[in-house]
DNA sequence: TTAATACCTAAACCTGACTTTAGGTCAAGG
DNA sequence: CCTTGACCTAAAGTCAGGTTTAGGTATTAA
């Protein structure tokens, strides 16, 4: 069992961040004595998936309904699946999409770094994209499709 | 030369984002025809820069400096490109946090997809570690260390 | 001629996810 | 005893990133 404090310790997380998901449902079996939270390794696989869900893209309240199907049982185990098959899909495109990301990234860091040594843009420009390095040529077609 | 709405269109952005971008400052060199924005290749350009370096993580006002720093010209591919490094950081942080992130919604479809066969949760409890399928127990444990 | 459509501005409004504030309880140490 | 620190609540405040509204211009199609 730990206190609040502990448990923002480990997922170093503001205090009240962890009330706050707390007020909002996120964590609905959490103990209480004296009105002091306990905080077991239910509450901290919980906040894991919190994390998780939210990285994934969910909000607050689809969390809320997911922790909601979690207290319903047996029952909402085909809903909770086709959440996390939903948030697949959604992470997969976010790492596609940020995959394009580092793709421009780089090649506008090759793009400075021969502005740079160039001292000029004008040659730079004249290379983009057939005198460019195949590496960073796959980059900027990968970024600018 | 395109119109704000044949943009929007390209970029899938709404109409009133792309004002907001251009009243950020994120537009510095567009011209207008009587009132009108006129959309060249550097704006769409710029657009393609301001996308990615959005979902790179960076705020609006971090790009208009960054957009501060072309105007300036050739004095600052210094700094543009260490911005550029620095997202670059950023975003395979990003990426290796989905990944996480996708192990842990592996693991959950396993345990969801166990528990509607089993009927029941006990039964899958049981099997965490030590009896989940190699790939499944990759994944667990990925997601929590 | 008028009606629809695409453009424009300034300013108010909205949303989600926190964070801060104000006021209070309780246990331990000096 | 009293002060420090960790906990508590309800409610107000904050911030980024848009979005909506209200009011206006300009071109085109019927």
């Amino acid at each position: 069992m730990y206190t609040i404090g502990q448990v923002a310790a480990m997922f170093d997380l503001p205090v009240s961040t962890i009330r706050y998901y707390d007020k909002a449902g996120l964590l609905p079996d959490i103990q209480r004595v004296s009105g002091i939270r306990q905080f077991s390794d239910n509450e901290l696989e919980a906040l894991r998936v919190i994390e998780c869900l939210k990285k994934s893209g969910l909000e607050i309240k689809a969390i809320k309904q997911f922790m909601d199907w979690n207290q319903a049982g047996n029952e909402t185990f085909g809903q909770r699946k086709t959440l996390f098959e939903k948030q697949m899909v959604a992470v997969e495109a976010e790492i596609a999409s940020l995959e394009k990301v580092r793709a421009m990234l780089r090649y506008k860091q090759w793009y400075c770094t021969e502005a740079i040594k160039a001292g000029n843009e004008e040659t730079v420009v004249a290379m983009v994209p057939d005198q460019m390095p195949t590496d960073i040529k796959q980059a900027y077609e990968r970024s600018h499709i």
